[in-house]
DNA sequence: ACATTCGGGACCACCCGTTCCT
DNA sequence: AGGAACGGGTGGTCCCGAATGT
């Protein structure tokens, strides 16, 4: 389904820049560059379908980032540093236009859509458990392995909104260091 | 200037629950009980100029209440709790709703619009500013308390995304449990 | 193609009344019997691209008109006074309404579209074309011919603009007389 | 009454350009310089009366021009090439925008508007007027003298649309050498 | 079965000419 | 004279079926 792809893809790329309600199905069409009137054959559910699908495949991508990122250090401060490191590449290297693939839609479309609001709901859950147990592999008790992946990652979403309002990576770099030093 | 008032509250409050894209001018004009023709007598510069307004005032009420909370309290921690007790009360309230006035409109509509990211850049600062003289007055370094503030700061908004992908308010439970912990 | 043709159709009569700018879509998808949407299926330029389609139709059909009426005559005055009545004979039917489908739109477009004003170049050409092609056959050298012929289309259309002002046919009327004693 | 003259003026020039539908008050206001709310102080009827204001001052200016213009020479031919010359020369001056400042007006109004209609038409009957009187002077009988009158205005009118759509003054010129020639 | 053209209204942000009340 | 208010209207775009052709 390479078309499919196409589609999932582009919308991934344009929900994670603008949001849902400000992607039309006209750009992502335009930007995946197959017709328009095959949309509706593999997405009949339109574009709520797409977006859900499309949160849930950057959401595991995200995930498997995360993932190979923190199993990578043996010290749990320089994994979430390097965690860090990783999303402030990528706002930067896009000019601060793609922060979190989930964070956007999630604001603007849970209140409207069930259905968003559970896709992102089950993404973010991924990610805290991947962060939680790399915690609870450094020591950390089942619940506060939960609580302190909970804070970290809030830490993370809170500062890319910051660091896209204030178009520079200071907040992460001020989030970065906090959460080392919380660490040693 | 009556009607300009209402036309900005009702701005405020419709980014606050779906964002820029997602508010319709028509939906303004008719929470706000304003005529829609007067829309642009007040604010020529259309519906960005009416947003920008919007979150400045949104942004200095949310300050002020800011302020007041975390000066109520002796103790830095118990500041923090209490700070974060009021979002929490307020997003429950609304039934998962009304999270932060700014965020959502900042990621977005900051790619698209200057003016929407500087406004919502000077928020964001004005709070920093509240939190970090907080911790000034309980000890902290300039430098040291910037840092802490923003910490906060994304913890809150970053806790605030996700209670409303969760829809419910566990995960600013886990980020106050965390943050009590970080000043005793 | 039937709905875009009506589309094209509508235009070039609400054109030739009112001119471009008091030409709503509103006013044409409502004669034209097709809803709004489908018209930008059909002329993604919109407006602009409408009235091109509508001038370079009613001058089409206009210029046929014209090289059939101008042929049917062996003496040229005769030829130019059957041309000047068919004129007066469609005003006059329309209750002084239907002038030149194109004269309108240049002057108030011509201005803000070259589109616009190249289309109506083309079809005055295309009429002048068929004159001084008719003036040549009766012995007129090529660029006599091309002059007389331009003083023969200025006359009918500034006839045409005081006629409706005038709301009679008197400005028609002296005007043919004047062409047929030129021909004599 | 210097606000009321400034919106006539500002009117005048932005009907000759671009037409009655085309022309907003605001626009008209900015011009202007004076203030939207006095308009309906001085013109309670309106746009159309604004208009109608606009059109009369424009024709009396312009119908003084052709009589200081076909006056100043003792020859017809020359005294029509002269007034020829001085409409090309505004239409060339002002980037082919500024043609005649009644036609366009004529054209998309007479047929919504009696009171424009009537207006037009009685600036250009003082038009005709003193072309005729110029052609009586010289030979005419008053009715060739009307008629060959109405033929020259319409040649003009005529000359000025197709100049305009031709973006050139090439129409101007041939009519004014075929006007020339009819009265060696 | 699969893909795409074509068609359909509702809705968008924006601006219109006008009038009220100070 | 004039700032504020007033709805209806502008051109344009939305997301989406229904018909069409392969």
């Amino acid at each position: 389904m390479p078309s499919r792809d196409d589609f999932i893809d582009a919308t991934a790329h344009l929900l994670r820049r603008q949001g849902y309600a400000a992607t039309g199905l006209k750009e992502i069409t335009a930007r995946s560059g197959a017709p328009r009137g095959s949309l509706y054959f593999h997405f009949p559910g339109g574009k709520e379908q797409l977006a859900v699908a499309a949160m849930e495949r950057a959401g595991e991508q995200l995930r498997a980032g995360i993932e190979a990122t923190v199993v990578s250090c043996n010290d749990v401060g320089e994994a979430l540093a390097r965690l860090i490191d990783v999303m402030t590449a990528g706002l930067e290297r896009s000019g601060f236009e793609q922060g979190c693939p989930i964070a956007t839609v999630t604001l603007e479309a849970a209140t409207a859509s069930e259905g968003i609001r559970s896709a992102a709901d089950q993404v973010f859950n991924s990610w805290l458990h991947v962060l939680a147990e790399r915690l609870e592999s450094a020591g950390f008790e089942p619940d506060a392995a939960r609580r302190r992946a909970t804070l970290v990652l809030a830490a993370i979403e809170g500062a890319l909104i910051l660091a896209r309002a204030h178009a520079s990576t200071g907040p992460l770099i001020a989030v970065r260091a906090e959460l080392i030093a919380l660490h040693d």
